[in-house]
DNA sequence: TCACTTAACTTGTTTGAACAACTTTAAGAT
DNA sequence: ATCTTAAAGTTGTTCAAACAAGTTAAGTGA
């Protein structure tokens, strides 16, 4: 139940390129001729193309057309430039996800968290530290700091379920955006036990560290992921913007 | 000299806001309040700030305002959610770059190749080896394979400078958007080489792998960049959207 | 004082229109 | 036949307007 119109139009037109309804590489049918199908003003259908543009489905070619360049993806893969769940990303691959939580404290944040996470010292917390696996293998250690003030009532039960479920469905927060950051860093000793990873062969994993924020505008969430490298993938599409002169 | 006034309004704020003008984690003035400054339309002022909101810079809130939530990056980092070639990196992070070409040669696509590049068979293809380096110190291995029909005249001696430089300024060729996929592999002795790198230190590098479209849809690259792990970073700003139902 | 309602102000969505810029096709002149 | 020109069709930008939806503050009543 998308809410607005240029939404559903997306969704629609996503759904047709990804059915391979409208030819690989070919030109889709023009604004003019797709308007009166969705019955809709041109700013709402062009407002659904732009969408389909940032998400690398399409390109727009001016004078001629819109042209299909979506390129299937075999292979597991999470967070396509969206913010997405360990769940959403495990029932999208179709693969059995589970998450075992090693610890779960509540505490406040001292100068050297503070300047770590980006929390103002002094904060109330939540610091869980998760371990998700995909069909009983261990890919990702999470530690995850949530702002207590804005997160009430996580318990380590529904860490163990979904907590983006819980955030969205139950406290009814908006999450809005995401701050990442991607390194390539050592192993640590606790890497190598939950990951059951071995030094001699890979010593190094994929992390990514984020700063979450709702739709009140407050930074609510900080966390570190660690990938188990060889189970590691992260897609992007980006966009060539004119330089800065 | 920017083209169009959406685009002139979206420097201009983003300037503001990275210079401090506008308190950080406050609100910005409000549209009603921009619209007769920049004596332009709400549609415009708005595309303006979407474009902002989808840098991470700005937090639109309905029946609020918009919010500031841009964080100074002190570290060099590459490729914020755009495509950027390395010189314009460098000289965004006021480093001094330098670029060696080791190999130049010209080959037809067998069927190997074709499988890996997403090039078809039998196309003529331009295969570039390099390595960049900031400050004297090689930080990325890049293979390059360049479709010679949308490429014609490269040489080893522009590729030593800066291919993106040759396309745009010389060729005209406008390139639109690349889809990238990340992940984590194991050192070959061939990055051991030139990175300057100690399996006895990190034995794994981060690898970018990039697909580029130019504005004809046409797929005109395929690159792998492998990247010395303890100076890759990679930034990102991911927007959270409504599940899929 | 307190709770409720209303009004004002904010961003979000949709429509319609006009013109610009670019590409392709068709028509015309040589 | 060939080149030039014009027209039609495409996406790109900008404007103006109206209403929806959410937040805040002021006002009103008890």
């Amino acid at each position: 139940m998308p809410k607005s119109k240029y939404e559903s139009i997306y969704k629609d037109l996503k759904l047709k390129i990804e059915s391979g309804e409208f030819p690989q590489g070919e030109l889709l049918p023009s604004e003019n001729s797709l308007i009166p199908q969705y019955e809709c003003s041109r700013n709402t259908l062009r407002r659904a193309i732009a969408r389909l543009v940032t998400d690398g489905y399409v390109q727009t070619i001016q004078g001629k057309g819109v042209r299909n360049i979506f390129i299937p993806v075999d292979q597991a893969s999470f967070a396509i430039g969206s913010i997405e769940s360990f769940k959403e990303s495990a029932s999208r691959n179709r693969r059995a996800g589970s998450t075992q939580v090693l610890r779960f404290v509540e505490f406040t944040a001292d100068s050297r968290v503070a300047a770590r996470t980006g929390f103002s010292e002094g904060a109330e917390l939540y610091y869980i530290q998760r371990v998700h696996s995909l069909d009983g293998k261990p890919l990702i250690l999470n530690h995850n700091y949530f702002l207590k003030s804005a997160v009430p009532g996580l318990t380590a039960e529904i860490a163990s379920r979904s907590i983006y479920e819980y955030l969205e469905n139950t406290l009814h927060m908006t999450i809005v955006n995401s701050k990442r950051v991607m390194t390539v860093e050592k192993i640590t000793q606790i890497d190598e036990k939950y990951l059951e990873l071995d030094v001699n062969d890979y010593n190094c994993l994929a992390v990514i560290t984020s700063h979450t924020y709702n739709s009140d505008g407050v930074m609510f969430e900080f966390t570190q992921s660690r990938h188990r490298p060889d189970y590691f993938r992260f897609q992007d599409n980006a966009l060539r913007r004119p330089a800065i002169p």
